[in-house]
DNA sequence: AGCATCAATGTTAACGCAAACACTGCCATT
DNA sequence: AATGGCAGTGTTTGCGTTAACATTGATGCT
């Protein structure tokens, strides 16, 4: 038994497939009492429009097809979340296309799976250089928007605004006391890195505090750990920002571990506020993104191409937030 | 200008679409040189088959929906990915539905969505009885597969051997030679709290040890804080198994700050193995889940409803394994 | 009254593909 | 030489939908 399609309803509602057609897209000329007829055909049988074949009649399917790589971490997991629920209440489905590395051919295979669905736009989480180039190169006949991708490239973009996050944390800490803030950052292909160092950069800069060298790490807290083992030798070190929570969690251990305390000691702080961290020994300190309204900026980009076909160098910044918990306190006495 | 169809690449190719159309699905029956020349057209056009008009025509897209409620928590997380990534490799695409609720309005919401995507097969991560019950109401044409979901239902389901990872921790903890072990369980709807519950509890009864209240919470860390200040004060507390990482962060963190030190005073357990589990203070034993496991067996169960109409009761398990780090020790002399 | 207008509805033609069936040679068998 | 089978290919049909166009009957205007 096949499910019902439009011209069974039309045959229960005395009326032409069309009909129902136009009733299911809200066109306005049909009467009440027909749309009434209709409505009812269509819940006795329990029809379900076909996306398949209105997708194939309009070129396009009522989908956003997602690539991402990494959507383990909190950041892109939460973020799909936040996609998911915003393109349903549009009206959108959303289809993942995992990605293993952020290189031109991975990104591209990744597209033209989606591209063959005929997926009504295309997000990108392309938080690395590799994959704007990737971007760049395919051949533009889809809406696209790129999350955390390249500033300076020429992609629609919908981006956390790291600077400012970053300003913030290590503004806190100066104005905790700290002369200066040392900083742990992550990969540095990312761009999320690079706009955070340069945040806290700026920060520094501003208030005149000399400006340490950069701690090179990547997202994990194994790599926190190394890098707060190194700086838990290091007595001048009085003020660390992390580029994220995972990274704080390391460092956190690797101080405990050498004796140093935080906040008495130490200070601390992360990026992403993770659930756990307000849990963390001590409650972290850190900088909140707001993901949902990430994600509804770039359904909102994604949409105004869809329907208008303007392709422009449009760009959406969205403000994180700083929460303050224990991990920072004023630096010990000399 | 349109995208390329079959015709054009058979024109180009000077062959009929059908033909083309065998050589796209590997049919045996064309010729070696017909088959070049067509791959060549399909090269050189940048043709892409229409998924749209392939689901249209078949009744099935390659598509797989899954359906899950917070796809920000680890454990739901980790197992989309690596669904998503069985799927890929299986040539199939993954179309997520989340949901706010585990209710049955929100899951037959979710589920209907997919289905009028025609979608080829649904996952259900499914964990709370409500769930199950949703789906046993479902319209059942369409292959169904639920994860962590009702192990007395009758919808196939793939699951994560929550009892026996229980027994492994809980016994671990008894071998360091604690007198009983105290549970911090999960929320009381989900089967994974009640499995690890059951895990916890046979292994006590076989070691013939006192069986303790359930302390009852959710999955958060802040629910960990909570019981972990409560487990604090109780001086004959020496082993906690938590049902989670997150709820063991909250635990370590309030009986850090009573003063308990861990292992030395209290041994703790959790479950996940979430990455950063092992830089926690101190680094937490845990059972780790193989979450690629389930989504290959999510995946088979799927696969084989879909090729071959069979539908029983399917279940597959995945065994854990338990990851033996520095949280566990031998109890206190007294 | 006659005609244009317009709302409400029906009819037809695609969309791109795969399945069913039909056709064409060629080869092996009788 | 006639027959049958079969590999290789083409033709036709239909999947369920929307868009474009066609039709109908009622209404308002001159």
């Amino acid at each position: 038994m096949r499910s019902p399609a439009m011209t069974d309803v039309a045959r229960l509602a005395g009326v032409s497939h069309q009909t129902v057609s136009r009733v299911l897209n809200g066109h306005p000329n049909v009467r009440e009492q027909t749309r009434l007829r209709v409505q009812a055909a269509i819940a006795e049988l329990g029809y379900r429009p076909n996306r398949a074949a209105r997708a194939l009649v309009t070129g396009r399917s009522q989908v956003i097809g997602v690539v991402a790589q990494n959507t383990t971490l909190y950041g892109p997991a939460s973020l799909l979340a936040a996609l998911e629920q915003t393109a349903a209440e549009a009206g959108f489905a959303v289809s993942v296309g995992s990605v293993s590395d952020l290189d031109h051919q991975s990104i591209s295979a990744a597209v033209e799976r989606h591209l063959a669905h005929r997926v009504a736009g295309i997000v990108v989480i392309a938080p690395v250089e590799s994959a704007g180039e990737a971007l760049e190169q395919l051949p533009q006949d889809v809406p696209l928007v790129t999350v955390d991708g390249d500033p300076a490239g020429p992609i629609p973009l919908v981006t956390v605004d790291q600077v400012s996050g970053a300003r913030a944390a290590t503004q806190h800490l100066l104005d905790a006391g700290h002369r200066t803030v040392w900083h742990v950052s992550g990969p540095p292909d990312w761009f999320d890195s690079a706009g955070r160092i340069e945040g806290w950069r700026e920060a520094l800069q501003l208030a005149g505090a000399e400006v340490p060298p950069v701690v090179p790490a990547d997202w994990s807290a194994a790599a926190g750990y190394r890098c707060g083992q190194m700086l838990a030798r290091m007595p001048e070190v009085t003020a660390v920002f992390t580029a994220n929570d995972h990274l704080a969690l390391g460092v956190l251990r690797a101080l405990h571990e050498h004796g140093r305390r935080v906040p008495d000691d130490i200070s601390v702080v992360g990026f992403d506020d993770v659930p756990e961290a307000a849990y963390f020994i001590p409650p972290l300190t850190t900088v909140r993104p707001d993901f949902a309204a990430v994600a509804r900026a770039s359904l909102d980009l994604l949409l105004a191409q869809i329907e208008s076909d303007v392709v422009g160098p449009l760009r959406r910044t969205v403000a994180p937030t700083l929460v303050v918990r224990r991990s920072v306190g004023a630096p010990p006495r000399r």
